[in-house]
DNA sequence: ACCTGAACACCGTTCAAGT
DNA sequence: ACCTGAACACCGTTCAAGT
């Protein structure tokens, strides 16, 4: 006979940072950032509350500064795209779509002070531009200019919600070129 | 004799929607949005928390909701501006100005999907766009653009803080002179 | 009409204790 | 090592009561 695991351990894989924030992204995408509770948190990984401090130390500092990283951390996959301006694009196609899976999580891009999420998704940002043989100079403010672009225009779009009448993959689209045309 | 106001009234202005919205912006210029509680803004307004809600009975909802509008609904005052771009690159700058001096507000204007507050600022924006000659398809896009590429750039620099190294107000320049260049 | 005081259901977090 | 349970200081908000 195999000896059996305690009642509280039953059928439910060990915590992890990963499972956290998974959990936590479910339901900030599923009831919104206001219904992120440390309670609410614990609950649906079938945890104490307190479980989670285990793997946080730095508790719901931790979590947050956490889920920014796994939204806007994006790696600029642009594999396939075919010349530089189309890798542009793509790239800034993905990065809206992923900050609006998860626009709960856009007032934590757009104002944790914290890790180095978006430094790094900047930096890979102008390391494609000198690739399309901007000077440094200007890929910097092309860098700039592009991620501040598509986040503040995914906040509009967050803002107005579904039911606004415009087209708001289109309107992207033509702002995106709009902002390309200056960068070349 | 003149009648004495009672304890709790005296030396104090009646409240006001206007004087709760004023003392909850100093609180969080000061302290930062967290510390925004009733609590906390009762005793700055000298007044029990539950006062408060005779004024804004929605209560905390209804406190950020005008937080947002008393930020964000910038009017296009471009008085005195030396031709149409010129006035598109004052109105970007004092409005950036005006995010940045209430950055602890920036996540709310950023994702309540409340009142008419950006509605209105990119209605004027257009507005603009139109007086100088851009056909209203075009100043549609151009207006979101504007908006968008303000509203992120400003939130990249309040994400930076101040130690970064980098002069923003430059590269908010040069990136706006990218923008515009696509608009024209 | 305008404000207070007590109360309620909920937070994040600490800390000692269990296994 | 990992999780629990009780406790603490704080939330937003309701509601009856005061003036």
């Amino acid at each position: 006979m195999v000896r059996q695991p305690s009642v509280n351990a039953r059928d439910r894989a060990p915590l992890s940072t990963e499972r956290i924030i998974e959990a936590a992204l479910q339901i900030i995408d599923g009831q919104g950032l206001g219904r992120l509770t440390m309670r609410r948190l614990g609950d649906a990984l079938e945890v104490e509350a307190m479980a989670i401090y285990h793997h946080l130390p730095r508790g719901k500092e931790q979590l947050l500064d956490g889920l920014v990283a796994h939204v806007a951390a994006a790696p600029a996959d642009t594999r396939g795209a075919a010349g530089w301006r189309a890798s542009l694009r793509t790239w800034a196609r993905d990065y809206r779509e992923r900050l609006l899976e998860h626009a709960g999580v856009l007032p934590l891009v757009v104002t944790r002070r914290n890790p180095a999420a978006l430094t790094e998704t900047s930096r890979s940002l102008r390391e494609l531009l000198r690739q399309g043989g901007v000077p440094e100079e200007r890929a910097e403010v092309a860098a700039h200019t592009l991620l501040g672009y598509v986040i503040g225009h995914a906040a509009l779009e967050a803002r107005a919600g579904d039911d606004s009448g415009v087209d708001w993959e289109a309107r992207f689209a033509a702002g995106l070129d709009l902002v390309l045309a200056g960068v070349l």
